[in-house]
DNA sequence: CCCTGAACCTGACCGC
DNA sequence: TGCGGTCAGGTTCAGG
């Protein structure tokens, strides 16, 4: 479900709901996920939440003595409920707080995560090694011609590489492509510096306005706060494949790279 | 180190 | 209606 749009929509949606209150329990229905939740996790308690970051697509709650680690998975969403709010099939846990508001953690395929740290979150495995922020100056092209630097694999699939950069998933990485006007099969390591130039614009602009618009609803995403997210509607090659091409009327092509749908427009992108 | 494909899971949808 | 196959917004890991 979530790009890093999705994860921030969230983010803003349940932060006003949870800063500054005190964890009155976590009630873990299902542990199994990604990685089994840890058991400390269900007796965290009397714990204020600080802060609600976000590194790429997880969502880190600092609390007074540690870090919960939260990613969505695929399928994966936060919603902010009361205690009448009924518990469904896929509800897997609960946080709860003094004010008697719940954050909901629901996520049918649970390849998502809920981990606990109690050092440096930015230190731990999964994180460390993350690459820059997209919307961060440290996100550049002299970072992305670096890296890409003799590498023959597709420039999608070096862009979703969250070693590269963190928070573009399938959806933007297909926007950003086609903006940029580079075909998402090139060879990482033959693309002019020019040309990533304008696609490190393009990433930027897309998950920007991706961001202002509340993220991408497909199925049923809701940021925190209910609402869904509007950016579907500014799509112009991901789920169109056969369509026109917005810029110049041909029928968008389809392909398979690394199990994942491929959309772009033959004339356009090279 | 680099690259590819499998694996983790459930549900929706499509064709027979 | 049922069954099998395919697909879905992510990421790690094994193996070549």
């Amino acid at each position: 479900m979530p790009e890093l749009p999705e994860v921030e929509t969230t983010r803003r949606g349940i932060t006003p709901h949870l800063l500054g209150q005190t964890i009155k329990s976590i009630v873990v229905r299902q542990p199994k996920l990604r990685w089994p939740i840890p058991g400390v996790i269900s007796t965290l308690k009397r714990l204020k939440i600080k802060s609600i970051k976000r590194r790429g697509k997880y969502l880190l709650f600092e609390t007074s003595k540690g870090t919960l680690i939260v990613h969505l998975g695929m399928s994966g969403s936060l919603r902010i409920v009361n205690e009448t709010t009924p518990v469904e099939k896929h509800d897997h846990v609960d946080l709860c707080v003094s004010s008697g508001v719940i954050l909901r953690y629901t996520d049918p395929r649970r390849f998502g995560a809920w981990l606990w740290t109690e050092d440096d979150p930015l230190t731990h495995k999964l994180i460390a090694s993350l690459g820059p922020e997209p919307l961060t100056d440290e996100f550049n092209v002299e970072h992305l011609v670096a890296l890409a630097k003799g590498r023959k694999i597709a420039v999608k699939t070096f862009i979703m590489n969250s070693h590269v950069v963190v928070g573009v998933g399938n959806i933007y990485a297909n926007e950003a492509l086609f903006q940029a006007g580079i075909h998402p099969e090139r060879a990482a390591g033959r693309i002019s510096k020019k040309r990533y130039a304008v696609l490190v614009t393009c990433i930027k602009t897309v998950l920007t306005r991706a961001v202002e618009q509340g993220g991408t609803t497909l199925k049923d995403f809701v940021g925190g706060d209910g609402k869904p997210g509007y950016f579907q509607q500014s799509l112009q090659v991901y789920g169109r494949q056969g369509e026109a091409c917005c810029q110049c009327g041909n029928a968008l092509s389809e392909l398979r790279l690394n199990q994942r749908a491929t959309v772009f427009c033959t004339v356009c992108q090279s």
